[in-house]
DNA sequence: GTACACTATATGCCGTGGAATATACATGGG
DNA sequence: CCCATGTATATTCCACGGCATATAGTGTAC
């Protein structure tokens, strides 16, 4: 039998919020436990890592999360030395972050944690075709919503 | 070309969060803007409108959060006048919670306007068949979660 | 029926994000 | 150069969730 359309929309939104909430929740604690991180942290190290010389404004445009956050987010990496603000010679208002060695580091490490425990909590679960049938909606939907500035914050 | 599993499982997380994120600030916006209220009450006071006498551990094993995130939730939706905690005849631990008839109306309103903004916000940019397979794929992943408990809060 | 272990929820403290505001700097017009 | 306006970020205040703990009630063994 095949799928059908039951729900519509409002179905397809609570479970994609349920699998998140409960995947972040549990990235979180592997995280925790290994690496004294959670997933929101991870996630930042791994972005300065691809992308050095990033702003605190393109952290808040990548997670859609406000400047301030962005802002809090970076005081707390860089007191923890994985992460550091250098003056920006053409700007001096804001600064180009960059990841310490330390940081560096520690996104190796838990970047295993992390890819081993996302496949063990979805691999077993989902086969290669639906998890690449439901990957391929997904990076469609984030790409309109980013094109839009769908749910960008304002502060 | 056939969608290619490019960068497997953690490319399609960050797909899922990032979609997670923006549809709920954007939900978040309208709804208050026209109810006063943000998505979690929402879905909150939809799920007690589908499960009368359900008591606080139910909200929290629903969306995956803590028991006392549960119970102060409760709290704001009773200071509101859209829900109440009645009296368990069988456990005076514990409260059957219901709707009030103001909570019962605003969930219809807010119905409403939940669901014309997620079809103006994805029913454009998904096709009906990419988001059955989505939302397929999503419930299947979902069960499972649920199934084994997966990113259960402690508290 | 009493003690003990268990359960359901409520409460307090802390960390984090949103929104508004403040501050420093940049940029264009005169 | 100076001012007005705009921009980048930092800071402040508030709301909310996690986690630990407190409290009340339940159930069971004896």
């Amino acid at each position: 039998m095949e799928y059908t359309w039951d729900g519509g929309l409002p179905d397809l939104f609570s479970d994609l919020v349920r699998c998140e909430t409960r995947l972040y929740n549990a990235l979180n604690d592997r995280l925790r436990a290994r690496h004294g991180i959670v997933t929101s942290q991870f996630e930042a190290l791994r972005y300065l890592r691809d992308h050095p010389g990033a702003r605190v404004a393109d952290l808040a445009a990548e997670f859609a999360i406000g400047i301030g956050a962005a802002s809090k987010s970076v005081d707390r990496l860089e007191r923890q030395g994985w992460a550091v603000r250098h003056p920006n010679p053409s700007d001096r208002r804001s600064s180009l972050l960059a990841l310490t060695d330390d940081g560096a580091q520690l996104v190796v490490a838990a970047g295993r944690t992390f890819t081993e425990a996302l496949d063990e909590l979805v691999g077993g679960t989902l086969d290669a075709s639906s998890a690449a049938a439901a990957a391929q909606a997904l990076a469609t939907l984030r790409a309109a919503l980013e094109r839009d500035q769908t749910g960008t914050p304002n502060g």
